[in-house]
DNA sequence: GTCTATAGCAGGATAGAC
DNA sequence: GTCTATCCTGCTATAGAC
């Protein structure tokens, strides 16, 4: 079988990798498209062409490169779920530690998804749509109905929702402010101190939803 | 007594006023010098004549703005705590969910607060040496010694100031997202979904560092 | 599909009148 | 201190050759 396509749509797929790493590092409106093209060592021209205009390539960084990547993550979670059995708020929160953290991505990818998904979070913009309702929501809505089963029927989903939210502020946290948590801590990111964050917040989430089942009706 | 400098350096109150607005909402490399001087009504040569340039602007709302502001969260933080005897893990939680969920700043206030310090997280730039410096380290070392008496010694100081990262964590994103907070659950940032916060990340982080005491020695 | 060339505009910054 | 006028650079986007 001969190869295809020779440089068909490499170009295509040089822009989006580049273009997604710096839009993660710099943000949409710190970047411009001549910084993209030649990080992608190509011609100024190919955004236009391939992706219309700017803001579409950031929209397309989203669809084509953000969204599947969440689904791998989830994918993950679930797997690392199932093989502990019924879920409770124990597994729940550690197997979404884990999967957030150690994961199936390279340190940069995830860095990087969590930097993107933090800018909309704070900014949202076109991009946020697809975020929220491909991913999030129901991702949430998920996590809610493996955890209800648990809790007294007294507690408001409202409860669960925040939970949640207070796990991934963390997780999004110590993804995001690499650099800073570096000059704080003084540490490297290395593996070591990976593990060391891992360990950190699924002790920390334990125990954060840890009173979970009692606190139904108050 | 008479108005002294009639509208002298008014000019530069505005400025820094709506700057520091602006550089929240959309970041540095977002907003331009002519949008600060339209909000701010007044001239576009008014930034270089106060400022030099806008990279000078941009740490001057850190140095005159935002530090004076953090300043005033920490003195509601330590008065709010010695009311409460010596402090413990408990306490000391306690305060610093409320100074900074509920505290001395308004609603708008925080969220620019907020804002700003988690660009700087995100992307350090020049300002994050003022951030850190300052403010920062000098508080984390202030709370890990309000806590470190009330552990083991075996406990290692890392450990501490990871509770204390994971609370921050929290308290900023509840800050920072607020728009896509109130898209996913639904509910406006009026004052009942605040005190619910509030709430929230008070019971959360005691639960997270309830386990504290207990973990000094493995 | 990729290139060059360029239109057309917005950006930061300054000079100099008032 | 504040204004207008302007320079110059860098931006996005497009037209058209190859």
């Amino acid at each position: 079988m001969t190869i295809r396509k020779d440089n068909h749509d490499l170009t295509k797929e040089r822009i989006l990798n580049e273009a997604e790493a710096l839009f993660a590092q710099k943000g949409f409106g710190a970047v411009s498209v001549r910084e993209i093209t030649c990080a992608a060592n190509c011609n100024l021209a190919a955004v236009n062409y391939h992706f219309r205009n700017k803001g579409n390539l950031y929209i397309e960084v989203f669809r084509v490169r953000w969204v599947p990547r969440a689904m791998r993550l989830q994918k993950h979670f679930r797997r690392s779920l199932a093989a502990q059995g019924p879920p409770s708020p124990t597994t729940v929160a550690q197997a979404l530690a884990e999967a957030f953290l150690k994961g199936p991505l390279s340190d940069e990818e995830r860095q990087r998804h969590f930097q993107l998904m933090t800018r909309e979070l704070g900014q949202p913009t076109e991009a946020f749509e697809i975020v929220a309702d491909e991913v999030m929501r129901p991702f949430f809505e998920e996590l809610a109905s493996m955890l209800r089963p648990a809790m007294p029927k007294g507690l408001r989903s409202e409860q669960v929702l925040l939970n949640i939210l207070s796990i991934f502020s963390m997780v999004l946290y110590f993804n995001f402010a690499r650099v800073a948590i570096s000059r704080i801590t003084g540490r490297e990111y290395d593996a070591a101190f990976k593990n060391r964050l891992v360990k950190h917040i699924v002790e920390f989430s334990l125990k954060g939803l840890g009173g979970l089942e009692k606190e139904g009706l108050r």
